[in-house]
DNA sequence: CAGTGTACTTGCACTTAGTTCAAGTACGGG
DNA sequence: CCCGTACTTGAACTAAGTGCAAGTACACTG
């Protein structure tokens, strides 16, 4: 083996480093061939492709996020900080609004994410459709926020997604449109499995993670409250 | 003026048709000359930018939103309504979940969903804080849920934005990165205006939006309802 | 110490896609 | 019949992802 020689590591860390300074546009094979001080090719002997470098970064960004303990802390306070603390996540690497959209699906078991803020509402008691709810409706909250951030990093740019076998996708997405509950492993594991228990549709799922928001804003306006 | 000639509106909704079946990495100019019978560059007569013509597809989709008048149906119905309503709007187009991220952006008066739903809100009483706060977590959370679909289509893709003068607009993102609200037209108004009564920080509509979703799930708990 | 295989690294080149531009073409008006 | 305006075209330039044949350097073996 030589011995100054590039490692997966190394251009993961790379490539982070110039995802928050240039942006997901500015990363470009020979622009990290370059901080690299390598050719742009030697990258493919590590790593297979660009989207896979990308999934690397987001799946090392990932692991910085801390996650709180529900028993310890209450499930309000739990997923208050899970929600921030994850946004905070997409604040300081902005590129991951983007790219989270395709790394959502990526795989079972790649995001910490998920499997946590589930947890934190059954350690507090919910039944399981109410759990799944509230764990997707915190985490679109988040995603959605987290596309502001995003969305003006693409002011005056291009947006563009490149890949096979379109129609097939298209036709998957437009049948699981709103179930953005099975994008969540272990939602999908539960939902998938004969012995699921999970009643509800993925439209339930929508609408009742809506109405679970106005519950809590008719609250506030009965309260009359002017915070 | 020669008869058989090319007009914007004739670009843009074969755009969209276009980008309904092929999705935003199928939207190629040489093949959307093939889909008009036209060389490619015909188009940039009469569009400047491929980001312009995908602006002016988007535009075109949100028009066909419907909205409900938050009078006549109460505005929890209301909200509840523009909401499914632009997610379907998001299905049917799964393209914008991730076109709106620069959609968002391209400037005031340019989407109808914003001004609406915080009238919806303002016309049930709430203080003009909570207004702000009730319909940002709104849109966020529907942004979110049509991230999901947007993100099956991503799956196994590439997603990349290009453009130039990256380091300002990522300064700008991350100085504003919390504050989505900021992004709807009229309460950018209100906040930049010197006469806003807005007292609120970005972070405070992200929190409180966050607490009210939970407020909601807390009065499902303590109901322990099993829906 | 010479030889050899493995583990990289490189430059070249191919491909796709956005965009520009000089040169056309067709049609309405005079 | 001519001419100008309003387009349309094909060639070409550029940037970016990626494959490939050829090279290089290091460790290990004998």
């Amino acid at each position: 083996m030589p011995r100054n020689t590039l490692t997966a590591d190394q251009i993961v860390q790379a490539a982070i480093a110039h995802l928050d300074e240039e942006g997901l546009d500015g990363l470009t094979m020979r622009a990290l061939g370059k901080r690299l001080d390598v050719a742009a090719t030697a990258v493919y002997w590590h790593i297979k492709t660009k989207d896979e470098l990308v999934r690397l970064a987001a799946d090392a960004a990932w692991a910085e996020v801390e996650l709180p303990d529900p028993a310890r802390v209450g499930w309000r306070a739990a997923a208050v900080r899970t929600a921030t603390s994850s946004h905070a996540m997409f604040t300081r690497h902005p590129w991951m609004g983007q790219a989270f959209g395709g790394y959502l699906l990526y795989g079972p078991g790649k995001s910490r994410h998920d499997d946590h803020l589930l947890a934190v509402y059954e350690a507090a008691g919910f039944a399981p459709a109410d759990a799944d709810r509230a764990a997707a409706a915190v985490f679109t909250y988040v995603l959605g926020n987290a596309l502001a951030p995003a969305a003006m990093v693409a002011l005056n740019r291009r947006l563009a997604i490149g890949g096979e076998d379109a129609a097939r996708a298209f036709a998957e997405a437009q049948e699981n449109s709103v179930a953005i509950a099975r994008t969540f492993p272990r939602l999908r594991e539960r939902i998938d499995s004969p012995a699921a228990s999970y009643a509800g549709t993925p439209e339930d799922s929508f609408e009742l993670g809506l109405t679970g928001m106005l519950d809590g804003f008719q609250a506030r306006l009965a309260a009359g409250a002017e915070r």
